[in-house]
DNA sequence: CACGCGTGGGG
DNA sequence: TCCCCAAGCGT
């Protein structure tokens, strides 16, 4: 059964007192400067949240501005996200950079915004509250778990649960958005926890449909045999990657094993991220980073 | 739609 | 020291 409006009302009321009082917000997320926040909602997705401020400032530092983004060689982005992991992303959040500084600016509407390389469902109506005006509820693995509780706890597919999150929004103020979304991923990191949530310390305890009947553990896990991370794609690109960065514009030639991974598992991987845009070959056979974008942002 | 993507921090 | 984990997006 849907929440009634009163139930949403008071759900919400709650929701932003308690903010008011225990939430510990990121900085970031206050700025009312579209590329800041995005910025910071790229990174929040790869990294301890508590770390995004730091994070962000760093990024921020060396491109203060869209505009400066958007000018960047992709080589020196790359340098900025050293530490940052998920390079793909920062590709991704170049080619947004450029895509939105040619229309004039970072949208604040969703679907201009979802139409940004990179920037999916979440990111969008992140942006788009805490920016802009939007109200429609930017939903994470976070909000989902809260939403799906507060209305009983049925495991939503991702349209319907962000129909009923959207639910919560249409009864907040212009503006609310963004800190109902803040003050949500605030409560899921601290009392609404995914295996032992502290029913008893939430201010929603009163409303939520799921008080003291929430499932104790769930684990999956196990199976899949031990592999030794030097033995992944994912080590060896990283490897790879901080090779780049080390040899700056001359490139370095890249040969040879690189731990568990022979030559040809080596060569193979930086053709891949040099058809990724992570990788740029020059005319010595040396690779390097890439000067710029080699690949067309996608619309 | 299932999978790949990186790294630093915590247990 | 070792092992586990995060979490939205593109393909």
């Amino acid at each position: 059964m849907a929440l009634t409006a009163s139930e949403i009302k008071q759900i919400n009321r709650l929701l932003l007192s308690w903010y008011k009082v225990s939430a510990r917000p990121l900085k970031i997320r206050e700025r009312s400067d579209p590329y800041a926040v995005l910025v910071a909602e790229v990174m929040s997705q790869q990294t301890q949240i508590s770390r995004v401020d730091v994070f962000a400032e760093r990024f921020l530092s060396r491109f203060p501005t869209l505009r400066s983004l958007a000018r960047a060689e992709t080589a020196d982005v790359l340098q900025a996200w050293r530490g940052l992991g998920y390079n793909r992303r920062a590709l991704l959040l170049h080619r947004a950079a450029v895509a939105s500084h040619a229309l004039g600016g970072i949208p604040t509407d969703v679907d201009s915004l979802e139409a940004l390389p990179g920037v999916g469902p979440y990111t969008a109506r992140a942006v788009a509250a805490i920016a802009g005006d939007g109200r429609e509820i930017p939903v994470d693995v976070n909000i989902a778990r809260v939403v799906q509780r507060l209305v009983g706890g049925r495991r939503l597919t991702p349209k319907p649960l962000q129909a009923v999150a959207n639910g919560f929004g249409a009864h907040l103020k212009p503006g609310e958005a963004g800190r109902w979304a803040q003050a949500a991923m605030d409560l899921a990191g601290s009392t609404c926890l995914s295996v032992r949530p502290d029913c008893s310390s939430c201010p929603l305890r009163s409303v939520c449909r799921s008080k003291g009947r929430v499932r104790a553990t769930r684990k999956k896990r196990s199976a899949a045999s031990t592999v030794k991370f030097e033995t992944t794609q994912r080590w060896l690109r990283g490897r790879l990657l901080d090779e780049l960065r080390d040899a700056g514009v001359a490139g370095v030639r890249v040969r040879g094993a690189r731990g568990g991974h022979d030559a040809a598992a080596v060569r193979s991987a930086i053709r891949r991220l040099e058809g990724e845009g992570l990788a740029e070959r020059i005319d010595s056979g040396a690779y390097r980073l890439p000067r710029r974008s080699s690949r067309k942002v996608r619309r």
